[in-house]
DNA sequence: TCTGGGGTCCTAGGACCC
DNA sequence: TCTGGGGTCCTAGGACCC
């Protein structure tokens, strides 16, 4: 999907269409007291000079979503929110509004899976489609499914989406980038030397900052320089595994299936604090956001249907450094308590002399609330005589 | 007052078992 | 009295993706 959370705002705010807007930022609803301000009119009617601007935004969010316009002023996603008021004091700023996104994701994955049944999730605002034994999928290359998609979902939700469509899962993701926003991209197999060598490595979906360094370092930039390279010499640099895959992927090779199904192997809520917490100093504040944590969690694996095995922490230090611990425990659990209490043993074990940042909780080892063995599901109180108070922990 | 939140997958060492 | 070779599970960290 183009732009996808920006371009959802904007179906509501039709108004801002052509200006720069950012969606991020976080907690705040910076667009509340705008509504209330005009809350006797449609949201259409209220005018662009009434919305917050990124020049007046004070947190430690990042941008989620740039439009267009935005863009042009080198704004872009993951950017903290500092810098790109620098960038582009004057773009109006949005919070994420996840219901609304969500709602739309599930709107245009039904679309899609109305027209070709085979899709594989990837995330909030992109999927995989098998084109393979749909109708008509072979037709032009797969252009005229792509545009009967395309037409389909900005039917339905007024929205725009990029295409690729290619032999596999790794030259499509790459042809879907090369027309955006709109687009549609055919890459056959021919095709492989005059469009996807030119590109630079970090095209590829796999590597990343770290990855794109130490290529750059070697020497190698683009993804024809890297086909090129002789494969041992890749598994020397990279190891085996990830200097074959390079090697593989570089020739346009992968043969990856499109999975329409796939269990969560972990659930989890984290937050950032609106400043640094101090372990002792801040110990009230920290243990009630650790509690909501936790009763968070055991919410989605609630709804969700899911219990869990291993609880774990992750805290992140003032200086950005990350540590996590985690414990498996007996039984599975969806139960706060039991998770709260976990989780307060795996905080014993990590130092706490720096300020922290950000505090995590996370489940994983998940299996379906039903599938268990009886056995497995304990009562939900946790057991007394194991019960120990840890640091955020009053008594 | 740079730098979110929710994920997956991989690696690597140690415990433990046969 | 100098020592195997599998295998699985647990834990911590890190790269990467949307």
């Amino acid at each position: 999907m183009d732009a996808f959370f920006a371009s959802v705002e904007l179906l509501r705010y039709p108004q801002l269409k052509g200006l720069p807007v950012v969606i991020g930022g976080g907690r705040r609803r910076v667009d509340e007291m705008v509504r209330a301000r005009y809350a006797d009119q449609p949201l259409s009617a209220i005018p662009p000079e009434a919305f917050p601007l990124l020049k007046d935004y004070t947190g430690r969010g990042v941008i989620t979503t740039a439009t267009y316009p935005a863009r042009q002023f080198g704004v872009g996603s993951a950017m903290g929110m500092m810098k790109a008021a620098k960038l582009c004091p004057q773009a109006i700023v949005l919070p994420v509004d996840f219901d609304e996104v969500r709602r739309y994701s599930r709107t245009f994955k039904g679309v899609i899976r109305e027209i070709a049944p085979l899709v594989e999730d990837r995330g909030i605002d992109e999927v995989y489609i098998d084109f393979t034994e749909v109708p008509g999928g072979q037709r032009e290359g797969g252009r005229v499914l792509a545009r009967l998609i395309q037409k389909s979902i900005l039917e339905a939700t007024g929205l725009t989406c990029s295409i690729g469509v290619a032999p596999n899962k790794l030259i499509a993701k790459m042809a879907s980038e090369f027309d955006k926003p709109n687009g549609i991209s055919i890459v056959h197999e021919a095709d492989l030397q005059k469009r996807i060598w030119p590109l630079a490595v970090r095209k590829i979906n796999g590597i990343g900052p770290k990855a794109e360094a130490k290529l750059h370092q070697l020497h190698v930039f683009t993804i024809g320089e890297l086909a090129a390279q002789d494969p041992e010499w890749l598994m020397d640099n990279f190891g085996r595994s990830t200097g074959a895959w390079m090697h593989a992927v570089a020739w346009g090779r992968d043969d990856r299936p499109v999975v329409m199904e796939s269990e969560p192997v972990s659930m989890s809520r984290e937050t950032t604090f609106e400043r640094d917490l101090h372990a002792v100093r801040d110990r009230a504040e920290l243990g009630s956001i650790f509690t909501d944590l936790c009763v968070r969690v055991a919410g989605d694996l609630r709804r969700k249907g899911y219990v869990g095995k291993t609880i774990g922490i992750k805290l992140r230090y003032d200086d950005f450094r990350i540590a996590t611990r985690d414990q498996t425990v007996e039984h599975f659990t969806d139960d706060a308590r039991t998770i709260r209490q976990v989780a307060g043993q795996c905080l014993k074990r990590v130092p706490l002399d720096r300020k922290l940042r950000l505090l995590g909780v996370r489940v994983s080892k998940l299996a379906r609330a039903g599938e268990t063995e009886a056995a497995d599901i304990p009562p939900s109180a946790h057991r007394v005589e194991e019960y120990t108070p840890d640091l955020f922990q009053a008594g």
